[in-house]
DNA sequence: GCCTGGGAAAGAGCGGCGCTCTCGTTTTGA
DNA sequence: TCAAAACGAGAGCGCCGCTCTTTCCCAGGC
């Protein structure tokens, strides 16, 4: 009744969940293979040997489906960030940062679809379901956690001459600061905002072919922008 | 023969011309409204009041539709762009950078399903084809021009306390210095690729959901990071 | 002046798609 | 035990990209 009992109550929700999982499993082959636009509910059906139309009772709509695929995708980039950063020394600060980066690259290569997916164009509609943005924060938190901790150590030295945060940005700083920035001054979150974009600008550019005839020292050049936005936040560091 | 002769040959070759711009400017409405995944050539053969089979006389599929279309989005963007640096007080650098940011910023804004097409996930194939690309450098062009009017003029005041561009970006750099930013050093132009990139990070956050529940004062956070970038390059000013 | 070759357009058609509806079958919980 | 709910299959609707065939028409050469 409730619901929130044990998992797995009768056997037809076991088996329910089960044929879901089963389901975005096959999804999350063809979105990597072929691409969201490639992916199609007939084809998931056809592999998993069901018509069609019994998808439907799992699934209301392919952008449901879609929607179950970003809520993986941002888990999945969340935790390998999360692995990437827990396995450095927690006085690198510096360090600490350039794996969240280069995790981020290192996972959008590796699944660029997916990457695609989540950072690209929205595809379904053009409304992002309210489901995503808890997964989606993840690896923005462990960003934040790198800057409060450097903060909290007193080690914070952000680079001079930039301008102070606008006024109109402390309300929505102090929102950024209980989510994931604890005890941090305003200026410095309006940093972190101004750099947590380029991350993803940069990775973007990469796998979408703006760099094309352009850049040839990718990871160099990457590792290179990288430190000089955790510089610009006040991380130290070579 | 060599076709290099005036506009318009013959009258076949006229209207030949003007159907293919009609049946651009046809989709380019569609994909403003609907974006690209609801860009259909059939659809664009029924406004038209052909067959659709028609159509494929003058696009031979669909992506090369949507090529068509990326080359004019960059244009118009380019375009955009060009007009609002070319108002500007030369001498005010960090007023011809924030017009350029904010250029970008609006016309993305304007047209949210032409910049997905740009700077979103690719969704022809994954290759952007060759002539995609003169068309998408006019943006960073202007940029790049700020940037060397800024160092020959003696103005360019880098922030210190970053790292100097590695090794193995000299011979990137000197490409990029020989297209975009005559004259400029290495660590300029390193600093410069680095936050050409930011630019469009910012951007797609705000238009694909990214700063949805966590920043509302958009305009001015953009200005802001945008300020910072400049800043980060060298550009004097407030 | 005809003739002919090639571009243009239409129509039918193929396979695939998302999605709906209906209809038997199975499982469930009271 | 039995009604209700969940399930799965099948047929079908309208759409899509794209191809093939057929017809038409106009331009350029004899």
């Amino acid at each position: 009744m409730v619901e929130g009992m044990n998992a797995s109550r009768t056997a037809r929700e076991r088996v329910r969940a089960e044929l879901m999982g089963e389901i975005t499993e096959i999804a999350r082959r063809h979105l990597a293979r072929e691409g969201a636009a490639g992916l199609s509910l007939r084809a998931v059906a056809r592999e998993m040997g069901m018509a069609s139309s019994a998808i439907y009772r799992y699934y209301a709509s392919r952008d449901d489906l879609l929607t179950a695929l970003i809520i993986d995708g941002y888990n999945a980039l969340g935790e390998a960030v999360e692995t990437a950063e827990a396995v450095c020394d927690r006085d690198d600060l510096m360090g600490r940062w350039l794996a969240v980066c280069r995790a981020v690259r290192d996972w959008a290569l590796a699944h660029p679809h997916e990457y695609a997916l989540l950072y690209g164009s929205p595809v379904p509609g053009y409304r992002a379901p309210e489901d995503t943005i808890a997964p989606a924060v993840r690896g923005a938190a462990v960003f934040g956690r790198i800057v409060a901790d450097a903060h909290r150590a007193g080690r914070l030295d952000p680079p001079g001459g930039y301008p102070p945060a606008p006024d109109a940005f402390a309300a929505d700083a102090e929102g950024i600061r209980e989510a994931i920035l604890p005890g941090v001054p305003d200026d410095i979150v309006a940093r972190a905002v101004g750099a947590w974009p380029g991350v993803f600008g940069s990775v973007s550019f990469e796998l979408f072919g703006q760099f094309n005839n352009v850049i040839t020292e990718r990871a160099t050049m990457f590792d290179h922008a990288m430190r000089s936005l955790g510089r610009f936040v006040g991380l130290p560091g070579k």
